[in-house]
DNA sequence: CGTACCATTGATATCGATACCAAGAAAGTG
DNA sequence: CACTTTCTTGGTATCGATATCAATGGTACG
């Protein structure tokens, strides 16, 4: 809007982008066959030293990138990226999962193509095939659902697969695991062996792995002591911290109240103690547990025990998990399930 | 070593991985020529409607997917990869950043690649150079120091660059700041008008962009109110809790020490909340003022107000200024600046 | 019914890089 | 010095997909 610039206008050459130089400008500036540009860069075996200098300096002087897409498509070659789906980055657990894969993964030269489901099995879908159309090495995915028809066919394609967090039943790949059922199990028992007997249950919905298995771990613990877990208790469904705080809110008017607390996971632990917060509850009346470490977990005013794992050692494993299928270390070996410990920490 | 399972040996075909369906394959499935199969699933203008079918029960068939690193190296075609670096995932901060450009890019049918500098500027050479050899088509970069020459490089060759968080003096680039010495200033402002005078600093070393922005805006308030800055009571280099609580320390036994604390980032603040605590400093003894929010801040036992920013808006603005480029909204448009707001949060 | 026009289809060339092969140069052997 | 061996080098074909063009087939109109 406005005046026009004519002065720019008129001189289209400060406006085209000058296209990247080929492996033909390389081996014309530098006197040589595009073969020879590709051995020197390939390694520069079986090359003269003088040649190799002259392709180097002609690199140097149109300042050369090789085109890796154009050399991918080469049968057999590979891409070297890795498809790496994660259900929510803002989540500080999944950033760490993210942060391990990529230590391991670009110490091996590979990168990632990082994509968010949020939790949606279709978007999940949509970024596994996308992946695998842009021919990438192999997949490490937090799985969003039960659903697993996509991941399969990948499976057949022949992209090495990693689950990670979570497992799919019937799908039979590479999975690295929390021991969820151990740790939950455990906090639970530390709960009732202080003497606790209405613990409170906060989490998500029983459909996520992670979820049931925490649900799980926390029923049998009760099983155990020979104590029944009393469904009114028991609110799941919750996955962010509003969600939580209103339902603590509720546990805190039901009749016979609980004096502990078994949060799911760190977006269920801010929630309860949010609620804790507003409704001035004394911190010798609420006892809490929660799955999943957190920054400042130690400034919480309340008596807060957590579930701690690695979340960073997860991103690791699963990136060496890929790496050994790529490298054939893994080859003929059967599915590998890897469970990570668990540790409470006050 | 040990016993060679030679049956396994034996059937070289159970090893084999098939190789990838090609559009030659569904062309001879469906009984056409590629090019036929090519404009289907380029959106099937000008194609008999029992072809397409037949092309679409092909591909369906034989789980066909298009190899995108094929399509794009035609000239002209996109590869829809958008590079993303990042100083460090890990913190929540960047994480935020990383999720709202997903948010833009994944609307727009962009990919990320995810790379992560750790503040190396020799690691985000390396990454700039292999994402460009990638062929990207943009790049978004959390830059990790004031060295430039890999990204003036990459300008010339033509990929839409654009720089969030952090400015590098002398790059002409489109650039999403958050308005660090603003918000800086408002902060200070706040501490003074409250009748502090002697405040303390606690953050990085000036050679990061935000870092120096901070302290000067922390300086420029008080200059403004007429108030000296006491040398002794600003400590930078600290960019992790750990560093952050032993420089508090030291703060907490100078002769006439502070009355406030101004911390220059969310690790920082978390440092400097550990050392009061670990020293039992009485919560009405201490005022503190933080940049960046962070989760359960409102937890903190000692009045805690922050200088709040929205990263995810950060990474979503940079998302939209790379996509402009892209789409030549932006053409013959100067490099853009943009600084998004800060608020007080108490 | 003939000509002009458009829709449909495939053959060919090309993108950038590399595997393979063959030709020529250099070096080693008797 | 003749001959074999090894080293260098470039030509050609190919990877998977698509732009271009030419050759069909069909339809419309006078």
């Amino acid at each position: 809007m406005g005046a026009m610039d004519n002065g720019e206008m008129s001189n289209p050459r400060s406006v085209q982008r000058a296209t990247a130089p080929t492996i033909h400008d390389v081996a014309a500036a530098a006197g040589v066959s595009p073969m020879t540009v590709s051995r020197v860069l390939g390694g520069g075996k079986n090359v003269r030293p003088e040649k190799i200098r002259a392709v180097l300096d002609a690199v140097a002087a149109l300042g050369y990138r090789k085109n890796e897409n154009a050399r991918s498509i080469r049968p057999g070659q590979r891409t070297g990226l890795i498809g790496v789906i994660i259900t929510n980055v803002a989540n500080p657990y999944y950033a760490q999962l993210q942060l391990g894969a990529e230590e391991v993964l670009a110490g091996g030269g590979f990168r990632m193509l990082v994509g968010n489901s949020g939790e949606d099995a279709d978007r999940e879908r949509v970024l596994v095939h996308d992946f695998v159309g842009r021919q990438v090495d192999g997949l490490i995915v937090v799985p969003s659902g039960t659903v697993s028809d996509h991941l399969e066919t990948e499976r057949v394609g022949g992209v090495p697969l990693v689950l990670a967090s979570r497992r799919i039943e019937g799908l039979a790949t590479d999975t690295v695991l929390i021991d969820d059922v151990a740790g939950a199990f455990e906090g639970t028992r530390r709960l009732l062996a202080e003497g606790h007997t209405r613990i409170a249950y906060v989490g998500n919905i029983k459909s996520i792995f992670t979820s049931r298995r925490r649900l799980d771990g926390f029923t049998r613990a009760h099983l155990t002591a020979g104590l029944p877990v009393d469904p009114a208790l028991v609110r799941v469904g919750q996955n962010d911290p509003d969600a939580a705080r209103r339902a603590m809110l509720e546990l805190l008017e039901v009749p016979d109240p609980p004096t502990a607390v078994f949060s799911e996971n760190n977006r269920n632990t801010v929630g309860v103690v949010r609620a804790l917060t507003e409704k001035r509850v004394p911190a010798d009346r609420m006892r809490l547990m929660g799955f999943d470490d957190f920054e400042l977990s130690d400034m919480i005013p309340f008596p807060l025990t957590v579930i701690d794992h690695d979340a960073r050692e997860l991103g690791r494993t699963a990136a060496q998990m890929v790496v050994a299928r790529l490298n054939g270390v893994a080859d003929g070996l059967a599915p590998q399930q890897v469970q990570l410990p668990t540790t409470l920490a006050d």
